[in-house]
DNA sequence: TTGTATGCGTTATCAC
DNA sequence: GTGATAACGCATACAA
């Protein structure tokens, strides 16, 4: 026979309230404290007197113990590289948002764009903090996808994944987007289009530059070399990629820019300014990812939307979903890209630059 | 005497593995398998046994369980206004280094500036769901102080704080922030220096507000009320107010704007930008915050720092040794300001003019 | 309807 | 050095 060494919780502490206070002070069990305080059967007079003594002492369920009982934590993690980038920003919006809906909060990882971090938040998932994560990798190792197979929590990857890993995958389309933007571009008749690349050892990097080659032969221009920059997908980059193409001499100059998202964009744009080129004018600018970025510049950013915000929900609906089965097969989807035209590549060059020349001086 | 009803977890199930897993493989009780894998004493020969087990399995510890027993979550909370501007960026990256240091991980949580929703979550506090929180309010309450007051986990308060509020603070001197940015700019001889402000019902709104009026008082010039813009601390709001102050007639316009935030003076000189008013040439601006938004533009924008990493870096730490000593007295910490000057506000008007014009012409 | 007792997975205490 | 077991705070199957 084995007699309880301990005591349990007195009554009356200075400590924090638990169910054993608040039954203790109702005259009732713990189980029908805690029945009562989650709306279950209970008669009347109980019900009352627990939801007395919970309000006397200022009860709040411990949200560990709850999580323990319950065997899910009610958080939801999301993994990205850059926070400070304003497309993750609002991706990050879009998941709370939903996830907020399903009583989920969002933990955000900052990566800073480093595998090894990635790699070491997927192990750490099997700790079971959160009951779900959002990953949007810039690029997927062996190590990711054994990691992924390993992880006893659901993962949904935002970005390209190899075609049979069997993992929850909604993506972006930005083959289509590039096409997109370089179409565009073509329509306005210009004719050296340049391309500023984030990092060409990324998923998203080595994509668009694919897509912005195949796009070239497409529309009928030729490829040059030299219309080529790449480097990371942060402002500076822009700015410096802009002066590298814009020292070119005067035939050999890019009429029309292409960037790999709306950072890269904003600082060619400043670089620009700075260089009294003028834009549309003298070269025209599409980013891409149409964030806040691209409407707060002047003139404004054309921009191709990949749905950032869409993809977030996306993801945040097939994590609630899968969470809720664990047994459905991997999906899929991808959202489609949408060119966002304004003043950084509206009009033809020659129509326009009288006109601002009037405005101007 | 009681009889066990349910066997315990059978050794070899398909589900996550436990400690009782491992134990049970080693051949050993699960005080020693714990024993183990916390690195505390135990023979060479179980030590070898149990990590043998625990590779073999994939064994990792419940993070709930284990904070269930030691009482800590190792999580930090962060909740701010608007998550993407980025002074809070800039903040919840400092925190987060900090917090990654003493294996604290960080939970963002964006209130909108709601004060409703800042309350709810000081009251969601008493879960314990995290261990401690920063909390960013743009006004307190008096529900705030009650509610920090009940709250069993320690809160640090970045911004003004009652002066008899016994809380962790850590605040900005936006008062002489401001000064320094007024200042500035009378030293340039610019003489109607206009001032676009955030929301006047917030505490560094009103503060901001008060500062301005006294500083231009210090420097001898004259208010005007129709010089003081107030809205929200959005982009579009320094768009408008930047319209509405240009506008004014040529004698009443400003030929200087100090804004309450980089977003409202990013606003304001792209509105410049559109209407081709020069900066520094007809209207010198300053900002605040100095945030990276600040240096992207151009020309670069002078912004006064109130040392948002710092302010980040200072909570963090009062929030580690509060949690290591919750018996230590209320602090408070003040980073002082430091004006960042520019482009957006170097020289003197007259002697740039003509210099620039060539430049641009 | 209500109370008793067990388990969630871990660490810590205590006796051996 | 090791094993049995209490306890963290909660929810719940089962018995009364």
């Amino acid at each position: 026979v084995a007699r309880k060494r301990l005591q349990p919780t007195s009554v009356a502490t200075g400590a924090v309230p638990t169910v054993r206070t608040v039954a203790a002070l109702a005259g009732v069990s713990i189980a029908s404290a805690s029945r009562v305080l989650n709306g279950l059967q209970a008669s009347t007079a109980t019900a009352a007197r627990v939801r007395e003594a919970a309000a006397k002492v200022g009860y709040v369920p411990n949200a560990i113990a709850r999580s323990l009982q319950a065997r899910k934590t009610g958080l939801l993690a999301l993994a990205v590289a850059d926070i400070g980038n304003p497309v993750y920003v609002e991706m990050m919006a879009a998941i709370e948002s939903v996830a907020k809906q399903a009583d989920y909060q969002l933990l955000v990882h900052a990566t800073g764009a480093d595998p090894a971090a990635e790699l070491a938040l997927l192990g750490r998932l099997a700790q079971r903090y959160v009951d779900a994560m959002v990953l949007s990798p810039l690029r997927i190792t062996d190590g990711h996808l054994s990691a992924l197979h390993r992880s006893p929590v659901p993962v949904v990857i935002v970005g390209q994944l190899p075609q049979e890993a069997p993992f929850d995958n909604v993506r972006a389309d930005s083959t289509t987007g590039v096409a997109l933007a370089i179409r565009h571009l073509a329509s306005l008749g210009r004719k050296r289009i340049a391309f500023i690349n984030g990092a060409t050892d990324t998923v998203p990097g080595a994509t668009r530059l694919a897509a912005y080659l195949a796009a070239l032969t497409e529309v009928g221009l030729p490829a040059d070399d030299g219309l080529v920059e790449a480097g990371d997908f942060q402002y500076a980059h822009g700015r410096t990629a802009a002066a590298r193409l814009m020292a070119r001499s005067a035939g050999r100059r890019p009429d029309a820019i292409c960037c790999a998202n709306d950072l890269i964009a904003f600082g060619a744009l400043q670089e620009f300014l700075a260089r009294g080129i003028r834009v549309p004018d003298d070269v025209a600018l599409v980013g891409m990812d149409d964030t806040a970025l691209a409407q707060m510049a002047f003139p404004q950013i054309s921009s191709v939307s990949l749905g950032a915000a869409k993809r977030g929900v996306i993801a945040a609906e097939l994590l609630l979903s899968r969470i809720a089965d664990p047994t459905l097969p991997p999906r899929r989807e991808t959202v489609p890209p949408e060119l966002v035209v304004r003043a950084s590549s509206a009009g033809a060059p020659a129509a326009r630059i009288p006109a601002r020349r009037k405005a101007s001086s």
